[in-house]
DNA sequence: CGAGTGGTTGAAATCCGTCAAGAATAGTGG
DNA sequence: CCACTATTCTTGACGGATTTCAACCACTCG
């Protein structure tokens, strides 16, 4: 199967298509057996995959680089309601219109579109594939879930701590200590939902009290993981528990 | 099909289920099918329906009432991840261990519940089913697309008021402009990510300003959609409102 | 080299969480 | 039914955290 002719709007070469292809076998996944269906697009930097509004025609899979779902919010703000990195699934909505904007964000974005009529098709009659649809979509809310949780903490230092934290588990599957993020300050404070000044000061901050080093503007080495995920005040991490809890009502 | 004879640790008599049954099958819904085989079980308030770390032997569906799906801060706060209403199924998760607790919220909460093993045997021969189950997952996806979407808002007023406003909706339609409110104001406290206090005073602002009535302490006329959407600071160019009344400067 | 983007830091204003107290409501037991 | 208690809800005051506005530096790209 070839590339679509036309991969919707965008005006990329479809020839990456080969070139990319072996990623995508080399990389198993849920919907592994229809690759063959699957058309295969580099994207350039910040260009959308799909776009709020539109009928939703692919489903896609991330094979390298990153994406970004954004919404726009009344002020005029952007939020980003989704990260994606290689081995993500998106796309799946709930209605035939697509809720939210997708985009590339690095410059090495190469993206799986498996076309979702086909796909539905496919899953009527054979429940393997039905099956693997709806672990995709369980995949998804899982990742809406920890992003639920990030978002829910309260102070940006916690936030922050959280985020690297979750970068790490996802990109080098929790066995690294060091993370290379794929986004810019800027994404990171959209995701978070805190100004951009707010997040370079609490990577400031977590670098003073030795819970991170920066090795780079965008490479993280996790130092103590437990400063990042409880977001301590003081560095003193005395052994007694700290902390009213009025959880229980 | 009877109930279960014993819902893992629950007291309620199982004799509600003959009771109950008709308001599940007056309402129509993807499993509707597999009736025969949920339990109906009514829970106390503030009962746990399921809690986490536990396997997820069950999906559920919501009959009438409201429930709490909660998951505790590393400083011992209480988050509530998702807030379930009549409808909505819930229950799916990635993994094999439920990632959080889910309680019943009112004195009056009814629950179908379909056991899981079941329904995936069954869905792997009939691809309906499987579809059936992944359009629940893409409805639970939508419900916490909203969710992020709020707690991605930047104001406690602007929370507040797309709250009600989701509530709203979810509730009764959108049609209507009153809302009934299933849960207290620490509910909506632990929803939102802000202290109850902050929900206190926002809820008297938005009324102060006219947005909103308080027709009783949990329901809520809304008056001006867009201000509850916007969380505007100035009445500026509003039609009403001849004198200036108290407008904090 | 200059323009543009991305990143960091400072200072002031604002918003929100905390502590505290009081009012309204619901629940309980006599 | 009433008194009593517990919970829920509201409002005030204060301090801390974050946003905003501003300036500056590093880097890339034309």
């Amino acid at each position: 199967m070839k590339t679509a002719a036309k991969p919707a709007m965008c005006s990329n070469q479809a020839n990456g298509s080969a070139y990319y292809r072996h990623l995508l076998s080399n990389r198993p996944h849920p919907l592994g057996n229809l690759d063959a269906l699957a058309a295969i697009v580099a994207y350039r930097r910040s260009q959308e995959i799909c776009s709020q509004g539109r009928p939703v025609e692919n489903w896609y899979f991330l094979i390298s680089g990153a994406a970004r779902r954004c919404a726009i919010r009344p002020d005029g703000r952007r939020q980003i309601v989704d990260l994606l990195l290689p081995g993500d699934f998106f796309g799946m909505t709930f209605g035939d219109q697509s809720d939210s904007t997708i985009e590339a964000v690095g410059k090495a974005t190469v993206v799986a579109s498996y076309p979702r009529r086909r796909i539905e098709s496919l899953a009527a009659s054979d429940p393997k594939i039905a099956r693997e649809v709806w672990e995709i979509a369980f995949a998804a809310l899982s990742r809406m879930n920890s992003q639920l949780l990030i978002l829910g903490r309260i102070t940006a230092l916690e936030k922050v701590g959280s985020f690297i934290i979750e970068m790490a588990a996802r990109l080098s599957n929790g066995k690294s200590n060091q993370v290379a993020l794929p986004v810019s300050r800027y994404d990171i404070a959209d995701y978070l939902g805190v100004s951009v000044e707010t997040v370079s000061r609490a990577l400031s901050v977590l670098k003073e009290r030795g819970a991170i080093k920066l090795l780079d503007t965008r490479t993280i080495s996790i130092v103590h993981r437990n400063v990042l995920e409880e977001g301590e005040r003081e560095v003193t991490s005395r052994p007694f528990s700290a902390g009213p809890s009025r959880a229980a009502a």
